[in-house]
DNA sequence: GTGCTTGTTGGCCA
DNA sequence: GTGGCCAACAAGCA
């Protein structure tokens, strides 16, 4: 499930509930694949008495800053997510950290364990944070940088180009359709090939879907959606691309779907045509 | 049982 | 060295 705004979504979860809070007992998975890397019991030592200070979110990552200079880095993989619970609740199979505040329980639970968890003590945000590529919705992601990535990704399906976090933080399988969708732009077209008003067409709707998403999904701006299954609009190709039989919404055609750049795409040809 | 899945990584090869 | 492809990771669901 997770990209950019539902990372967001997901984020803010755990800051407005106990943002403030102490973690009072943290509970680890110890053999869990989502540490890969870092040291369980050193997070639950560190955390334990440290208060919620802060959270921001970039690309598909989020990072918590607690008293005590402790960072810790959530990354959700395919199908990770956070919860808040109430002080009652007893943790299930698939919550592989949970942090028992004053208030809820912060959990984090990933079946699949394509999640990772990061961690970091020291007065400045760690480098694996730092290091991450500017946003879509920044200044930095240029009409210019979109070109340069594209020609050195010349011959690869512009789709799996989209899906480089190097250049594109954030999307994911689901927005990289839906740009591609919005832009006209057929999914298999070799990123080189690209004309530069495509490449400005790309540009726009990156930064279009990447706004439209956050502002439906993680209620930007206002009041958090109750749960993800907010209502996304029937315009978009999202609420179509799964149906049986289901019809592009701007021409009213069949979709079609193939695996490309590995991953499963949707593209509506009567609009994403190859030349 | 089979064949999928909104993500990332490392190994192989051109 | 760079770029592109793909299997692997693991669990649940139809």
């Amino acid at each position: 499930m997770p990209e950019l705004a539902e990372v967001e979504f997901f984020r803010r979860r755990w800051q407005q509930a106990a943002a403030g809070k102490t973690v009072r007992k943290v509970l680890v998975h110890e053999r869990a694949r989502i540490f890969r890397g870092v040291e369980p019991a050193k997070i639950a030592r560190q955390l334990t008495g440290a208060k919620l200070e802060g959270s921001s979110t970039a690309a598909k990552q989020m990072l918590f800053r607690f008293s005590g200079d402790a960072w810790l880095g959530i990354h959700l993989g395919m199908s990770g997510e956070l919860r808040a619970e109430p002080a009652a609740y007893t943790p299930g199979k698939h919550d592989h950290l949970v942090l028992m505040t004053s208030g809820p329980q912060l959990v984090f639970s990933d079946p699949r364990m394509f999640g990772r968890v990061q961690f970091h003590v020291g007065p400045k945000p760690p480098t694996w944070w730092t290091d991450i590529a500017p946003a879509i919705l920044s200044p930095k992601f240029t009409v210019s940088a979109v070109a340069d990535f594209l020609r050195r990704r010349a011959r690869a399906p512009i789709k799996a180009v989209l899906l480089m976090q190097e250049r594109f933080p954030g999307i994911g399988n689901w927005m990289a359709d839906e740009v591609l969708w919005r832009a006209a732009i057929h999914p298999r077209r070799a990123a080189g090939t690209l004309k530069p008003a495509e490449v400005r067409r790309l540009w726009r709707e990156c930064r279009h879907v990447c706004r439209l998403a956050l502002v439906t999904i993680a209620g930007q701006g206002r009041k958090l959606p109750p749960d993800l299954n907010v209502h996304i609009p029937d315009s978009w190709l999202f609420n179509h691309r799964w149906q049986p039989g289901g019809r592009c919404p701007k021409t009213g055609q069949p979709l079609a779907h193939a695996t490309i750049g590995g991953r499963t795409t949707c593209w509506s040809p009567a609009r994403q045509k190859l030349p």
